[in-house]
DNA sequence: CAGGTTTTGTTGACGACGCAAATATACCCC
DNA sequence: GGGGTATATTTGCGTCGTCAACAAAACCTG
């Protein structure tokens, strides 16, 4: 028995497949849009108390570098969607603080993402089959990603 | 009630934070091995008739666009872990191959992979919770990305 | 079988990300 | 308070991936 035949190597892999599939959909839905990772730290931003965060808990929250917050926090910033603030209470830090533009492309591109998620994939599934489903990955996320928990 | 806060974004988020955690657990398991992806077309590879399977069909097969491929199998080739062969009843096509050296390679890296899938997936799971889980996957990965039926 | 269309693979230009180094600030201990 | 360590962010550089344009071969249709 070969090591590549191993069934948890496949049920890692189905699970990479489903993960891109629906990344690309959703990168699909709206083209001119924003990436992934800009997606994801609008979004938790807009659902952070004042609608800022520290561009070091932004690294943690994401799947991002440090300096890949920094830059991707200069390019939202450049369209206007967002602002660095100083930290008033440690003047290493700064927030990165939403603006009024951003939230509203936020919830507009939430809209549309709300739509292909339940076309392939929250819709495909029974009510109970999709709370199991997730509670299953709040038991591996928890394990593998504890520092995540302030959103999406 | 704003789009940003609909339950499917994330339950959405919650699927990429447990992709991206694996994925990452996975990459510090090998420090100086393969990138996810050259690690998924060597697999694909090595389990396919013949250890070969054309450029277009790997880039069916990953979420890698054709010249992702091209570059990706240009590396693996440099390192000797596969040749490219052509096709005989198509000259537009050639065949990428793995060698002896990607084989083993690959095999002892499975061996790797599956210790880490099995601490932080599926080893978390009872067979019944991992049984429903993966099957809920497929219902999403048929729907999603149905190309991807050969192999991991 | 000639001409147009589709498919396969490669290349150039470009953008995004990680790592390591640099900088500035905060914290800790004597 | 001074010196050493830890933390937050930025920058330089290399790597990897996409998109658009291209070349070659295959297919298809009249």
């Amino acid at each position: 028995m070969k090591a590549y035949e191993d069934p948890r190597i496949t049920a890692f892999g189905l699970l990479t497949e489903v993960h891109n599939g629906l990344a690309i959909r959703l990168g699909q839905a709206s083209p001119n849009g924003l990436s992934a990772p800009e997606f994801s730290v609008l979004i938790r931003l807009v659902r952070s108390p004042g609608s800022r965060l520290r561009l070091s808990d932004l690294a943690t929250q994401t799947t991002l570098s440090t300096s890949g917050v920094t830059r991707l926090v200069d390019r939202l910033e450049q369209q206007g969607l967002v602002e660095r603030e100083p930290c008033p209470t440690d003047r290493r830090s700064s927030y990165a603080k939403i603006t009024a533009a951003g939230a509203e492309l936020i919830d507009s591109l939430a809209a549309d993402s709300v739509k292909v998620i339940d076309r392939w994939f929250t819709g495909l599934l029974s009510p109970e089959r999709l709370d199991e489903f997730l509670g299953t990955l709040r038991i591996i996320r928890d394990e593998v990603h504890p520092g995540a928990t302030a959103g999406s």
